[in-house]
DNA sequence: TAGATTGTTAATCGATTAACAATC
DNA sequence: TAGATTGTTAATCGATTAACAATC
């Protein structure tokens, strides 16, 4: 294995993908590192230091080509493969994101929702039914289930991780305004904290004003 | 004006707030840095360092006040006020939002919920009407609204953002996958990227394979 | 008092920026 | 070829960690 990679680093590269879908979208065909500052806001020896982690991707003279880069960045973000995936908690949460399409289109196949209040069990969003959480386990196992989202209440949620921690999921992508404790090292978590970066935004009116 | 914090720092500022309020459920009276360390995974340094940042909120020998460490945390995030709100896109994730009562309880009160679609125009979620965006300038700068939460599609975004600065809005939570130009130096804000947060978990799963 | 723990300075570590030789 | 721009090393900057005197 290479070096490793700062988050620092991975964190920008889903900013860098969208950017380049931007400009393939107006058929660039090519940019230098210095345009692409002007427009993303890195410095250029950031983006040269940044893309230079996964491989030489520019030409000297030249620029970087648009279309390639795309790709690869694409490919280092895994966004060359598909994910099965089911959410938990079919709330307005987990109903936006069954409904956002953004997610499909980038190989994120929600193969189930579930939820655990009978009224909702049965429902369909788009042409998805809403399960018994009963049934979430062996669900999991039985579908090839790689990523979890949960979109519980945060009292329920670390229970939830635990059921799809025991039907070997591999990614946990939590909305519940907990940290999840995860014994196994290979499961990775991304969390959306909602509440902190609300209050973040709080803070920063705050500061304004002084 | 004192040293300019560091975003680092500000966001963790609101992670702490949690775990005091939990702590502070619990009924602990008093913790040090050294057990909120183990709790929270900050190293006990780090966080004697943060928090000195706002002022000396320790006694040494003793530790830290829960309580007080709690309330002055929430005063540094300015969560001891009220701020009126208004959420643009009455879609799932506007909806998800304005049934979040989580965020109500925290000062945040949502006063009005504006969207396009004529067939959303009207509806009522909790006990708020859904309002034409024609009316969303005239609202905001009637009603005093600090805070504009964008739930619209991507391409409409900015659009909103510039009618949302016209009126005088103090803050913006953007849940659309752009970066949104704003001129005004004064005018805050805070993105929540969702496709940027579930890009980086495609990542790590892939990092995890090699 | 003795022990615990802060506040704060100094040391270390890591990330960003600058510089420039290589080369298209 | 001359100009442009990368890839990469070195310098700088900032954030984290360690250490410890102050003091409750």
């Amino acid at each position: 294995m290479g070096k490793k990679i700062s988050m620092a680093v991975i964190r920008r590269l889903p900013k860098y993908h969208r950017y380049l879908k931007e400009l393939l979208d107006k058929d660039r065909k090519r940019i230098s590192s210095k345009e692409l500052s002007s427009i993303i806001g890195f410095t250029a020896s950031q983006i040269r230091q940044d893309l230079n982690n996964f491989g030489g991707f520019g030409q000297q003279g030249y620029g970087y080509n648009v279309e390639e880069l795309y790709a690869e960045i694409g490919k280092i973000l895994g966004l060359n493969m598909d994910y099965n995936t089911v959410i938990i908690g079919a709330g307005n949460l987990g109903q936006a994101i069954a409904n956002y399409s953004g997610f499909e289109k980038s190989g994120f196949n929600i193969k189930g929702l579930f939820d655990i209040n009978p009224r909702l069990i049965g429902l369909k969003i788009r042409d998805l039914e809403i399960r018994d959480i009963e049934n979430l386990e062996k669900f999991v196992l039985e579908n090839d289930i790689e990523i979890g989202v949960i979109c519980t209440p945060k009292e329920k949620a670390q229970e939830i991780a635990d059921v799809l921690i025991r039907s070997n999921i591999k990614g946990i992508w939590n909305f519940a305004p907990v940290d999840l404790t995860i014994e196994d090292e290979d499961i990775v978590i991304e969390n959306v904290h909602l509440t902190e970066s609300l209050f973040t935004l709080s803070y920063l009116l705050n500061e304004k004003n002084k």
